[in-house]
RNA sequence: GGAUUGGUAGUUCAGUUGGUUAGAAUGCCGCCCUGUCACGGCGGAGGUCGCGGGUUCGAGUCCCGUCCAGUCCGCCA
């Protein structure tokens, strides 16, 4: 028997029992006669007392870091406790131990304070798990699995797994491919997502489907973004909206009590996607604070309706604002002092060119009630007092005013929304605010293509209201200048993203099940029947088999484990993750493959 | 595809205007130490300054190119 204990678990009231214990040196410390030696593992840290009669062996045979040891010996009470450790009261007096394995000299040091960089963790990821500070994302990443699957189970889902080697649809993001051997010069896709199969299983009557499962997506990354990440696919027949709704939220709760005790009791808040864009400039609020944006001026449309048309602003010979297509403010809040120079840095902000802009306004709303601002020669006091107000401003705020074309304002706008809550501390890691986005666009207007592509995935199904209009009118654009006011332009998909902390943590729709609608889905997407029936004949044969009314939902786990853990990268959260450039840099991948394989693959690589 | 930051000892970093033998901390090795837990003390080894080219009497430092890594924009139905 390698041990009788793990290296976490032994307390005072085991004083005196024998033990053997097995484990990574992380310290000797080594007093003359007397050595300590921390020993780890998953559960924990134990100390091990070396003494006077084992000073020799050690001297020969002396275990240094990361070596695989084992002890045997009896726990004892410690002459000076450590009370930052679980296992601090206790020692074990070592009467004989065994070096199970060596180890080289680690790149790092295995503690949570690591001395390493990213790139050498990343190179050295088996040693990198073993810090606690990895282990505990891990084993936050399997509780929050844990909870997943035993909410979906509770409520009667099925676990079915659906293949990888699929069929390549140039719709959407870039597909991986996998030469197939046996038919050459044909590929597979690896999926984007189980989208297809899990709509199969529905007219198949599996009724309650999920699955943990990879999905694969040849974009470039971010922090948050890898080519392979894995999802919480769900679906569910005979259910609008509002079931799945329900049922999720109750999910998403379900893990929040489970991961983090917390209760979370209130109804998620809800916004339509109009609201979203109106109030906070992009899809995905994050409401842990305010600072809404106000319109003064504004070229979006909501049901073709112009709903800012800048009667605050214009007509002052303000260029910028007389000609800006959109003009749109925040406050904020206790900011009234801030100097030439903050407001100068904030302005160089706006200007780098992730963001955009050619310059910031400001209103300074002094505490006295006074209002000073970068266009005073333009605007008397009167006009900044109701141009403040429109913004919610008080006494102490200041003011931020964005001028330009709709689209990069509105981008910028909701950046410097988000930058400023940062700034003031408002985006708090331990407070989770959920909140539901609803009635997105079904389409989106592609100018380079002069098309429709749809905003989440050709089978989403537009609102109940809205079907009429999209049976009822050809999809073709005659004029690309006016494609906002194209009847397709409002309809509403029957979409939903559920939105945490400024993230999009997952997103779903009730499914089209209705073979006509759905071709003329692919038709508005300007895919002929030949090509509709060629890529997806399959869900159109299985939508004349009796498909029922059918939704789901996916949501992201890597970033649902970030968000949990506190952390904006879900690299954390993967045990083995690659980098910025899809590399894994451990295995050293993706790399070459030797002639006889390409040749096998009936492939020839072009230098 | 674009913007930007970085690459110096095993590791994390400093290195002034271009100027002597490139430093610190930590890790590693050796010696000392009976209550440490970031142990402590003394000593030692350890460098192709990412790579290639250029400017210069002289380059870690300036210029050009390139590779690698990070962040962001585009992209991500």
């Amino acid at each position: 028997m390698y041990r009788t204990h793990t290296c976490g678990e032994l307390r005072k009231d085991q004083i005196g029992q024998s033990v053997t214990l097995a484990g990574w040196v992380q310290t000797v410390r080594k007093f003359g006669s007397i050595t300590f030696v921390d020993l780890r593992d998953r559960y924990g840290v134990t100390q091990l007392l070396f003494g006077e009669e084992l000073n020799k062996e050690l001297t020969d045979n002396p275990p240094g870091r990361e070596f695989v040891l084992q002890v045997q010996g009896q726990v004892a009470e410690r002459t000076s406790k450590n009370p930052q450790l679980p296992t601090g009261d206790i020692e074990i007096k070592v009467t004989a131990y065994t070096i199970l394995n060596k180890s080289a000299t680690p790149p790092f040091t295995i503690q949570d304070d690591t001395d390493g960089g990213d790139d050498l963790r990343m190179k050295y990821r088996y040693l990198d798990l073993r810090r606690p500070a990895v282990r505990k994302n891990m084993e936050l990443r399997y509780a929050v699995n844990r909870a997943a699957r035993e909410y979906l189970h509770l409520n009667r889902f099925m676990d079915i797994e659906t293949p990888f080697l699929i069929k390549s649809t140039p719709e959407g993001a870039r597909d991986f491919v996998v030469p197939s051997r046996m038919n050459p010069g044909q590929f597979y896709a690896l999926p984007q997502s189980p989208q297809t199969f899990k709509q199969l299983l529905m007219v198949s009557g599996y009724d309650r489907y999920y699955q943990i499962v990879k999905c694969f997506r040849d974009e470039d990354l971010r922090a948050d973004r890898q080519p392979e990440f894995t999802q919480i696919d769900c679906e569910m027949s005979f259910v609008e909206q509002e079931d799945i709704l329900n049922m999720f939220e109750g999910m998403v709760k379900y893990i929040f009590k489970a991961v983090k005790n917390i209760d979370y009791t209130d109804k998620l808040e809800r916004m339509t996607w109009e609201q979203a864009m109106w109030h906070y400039g992009n899809d995905k609020p994050d409401i842990r604070f305010g600072m809404k944006i106000a319109n003064l001026k504004s070229a979006f449309t909501l049901g073709g309706k112009l709903m800012a048309d800048g009667a605050l602003i214009n007509g002052a010979g303000f260029g910028v604002f007389d000609n800006g297509e959109t003009v749109l403010a925040i406050a904020v809040p206790g900011c009234s002092e801030y100097t030439r120079k903050q407001t100068d840095e904030l302005t160089e902000w706006v200007k780098r060119p992730q963001i955009g802009m050619q310059g910031l306004v400001y209103i300074k709303y002094n505490s006295d009630g006074t209002l000073k601002s970068s266009v005073d020669k333009w605007y008397g006091e009167d006009r900044l007092k109701a141009i403040a107000a429109e913004a919610g401003a008080l006494p102490g705020d200041l003011v931020l005013v964005l001028a330009g074309r709709e689209e990069r304002t509105r981008k910028a706008m909701s950046e410097l929304r988000l930058e400023m809550g940062r700034r003031l501390g408002l985006r708090r890691e331990d407070e989770f605010r959920l909140l539901w986005v609803l009635d997105f666009p079904l389409f989106e207007y592609a100018e380079e293509e002069n098309r429709w592509v749809a905003r989440h995935h050709p089978f989403t199904s537009p609102k109940p209201s809205d079907i009429k209009v999209m049976i009822g009118n050809s999809p073709v654009i005659d004029n690309p200048e006016k494609y906002l006011e194209h009847p397709y332009n409002n309809i509403k998909a029957n979409a939903y993203d559920m939105v945490l902390n400024g993230n999009e943590l997952g997103g779903g729709s009730i499914r089209i099940y209705q073979r006509e609608l759905q071709e003329k889905m692919f038709a508005a997407l300007g895919m002929s029947p030949e090509e509709a029936q060629h890529k997806f004949g399959f869900l159109l044969g299985a939508f004349e088999y009796g498909a029922p009314p059918h939704g789901g939902i996916a949501f992201g786990l890597d970033r649902l484990c970030a968000i949990l853990g506190g952390s904006e990268s879900i690299r954390d959260f993967i045990a083995f993750p690659k980098n910025n450039n899809g590399r894994d840099v451990m295995l050293d991948a993706p790399g070459p493959i030797d002639d006889r394989q390409l040749k096998e693959l009936s492939i020839q690589v072009n230098n």
